[in-house]
DNA sequence: TTTTACTTTAAAATCGTTCTAAACTACTTG
DNA sequence: CAAGTAGTTTAGAACGATTTTAAAGTAAAA
């Protein structure tokens, strides 16, 4: 399936910008990015696009499941090609996430989840640091 | 130990501001809070004190281990008194954070940390949402 | 007590992100 | 195709959390 069809697809226009972005996300590798990671790359690629439309791509990409968003405590929004259930090694000096296949990681044991709720996908955070 | 023996243990001098936040936030109950959710505490316990000043303290004391801070890809950072190792509940659609004990999750395999660094700690996090 | 280093503060600055509103473009309908 | 319309892009303004600035204040050391 070619990038057109994956947006419409995902019930996305396939607009010039987001065509684009599509052939630089969507290309099978995995990695881990900001909205200004893109802007460089797009400018690399030699495109250029407003950082509002980055960030209007990136939040539609992700609510349609292309792309994932990472929980991290810095300032700035992670995003993450690898859309499989996967985990991270973080270096907490750099920011630096390293991807862990869910098969890498086995829960033996998980707590009730709280009345009301559902289990809505588990995430292991193995922080890391650089030995001395 | 009282407080002002644990703010001198840490190495933070016992100023006026820091007792103050010292005495919300060590009182052995766990919570999840953000700073304006503190300078709200300090308001009703009848004191004031600077949001520079309400950030500063956070840090000194995250960085002295008296606090933590919670990976959270919500724009606001959130802070931990519970400060063993230990797992949260997100509710993604409220940022609300419930509490895992360590006992009550049991990793049965772990990855092998990359080359040159150390594990640092591990955090699971259990994303729920409401039953509908 | 004097000196020194550290701390607090209000206000300004910074920075990532979102909003606004006007121009533009993709798709639908006739 | 031609219009219509709904969705998209954009520059720039606005926003909100956090950090910086620099001056005044305070705790500890000498
Ligand atoms: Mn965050
Ligand atoms: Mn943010
Ligand atoms: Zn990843
Ligand atoms: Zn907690």
């Amino acid at each position: 399936m070619n990038n057109k069809e994956k947006l419409r697809k995902a019930g996305l226009r396939p607009t010039k910008q987001r065509m684009i972005i599509a052939d630089i996300l969507l290309d099978g590798i995995n990695r881990h990015f900001t909205a200004e990671n893109l802007q460089n790359e797009i400018n690399s690629s030699g495109n250029s696009m407003s950082i509002a439309t980055i960030y209007n791509c990136l939040k539609k990409f992700r609510n349609c499941g292309l792309i994932k968003q990472v929980e991290s405590s810095k300032d700035t929004a992670i995003f993450d090609t690898n859309i499989n259930q996967h985990h991270h090694f973080l270096d907490e000096e750099t920011g630096k996430l390293i991807d862990i296949e869910n098969d890498e990681v086995n829960l033996h044991k998980l707590p009730k989840i709280p009345q009301g709720y559902l289990n809505n996908g588990v995430e292991v955070l193995i922080k890391i640091k650089k030995q001395i």
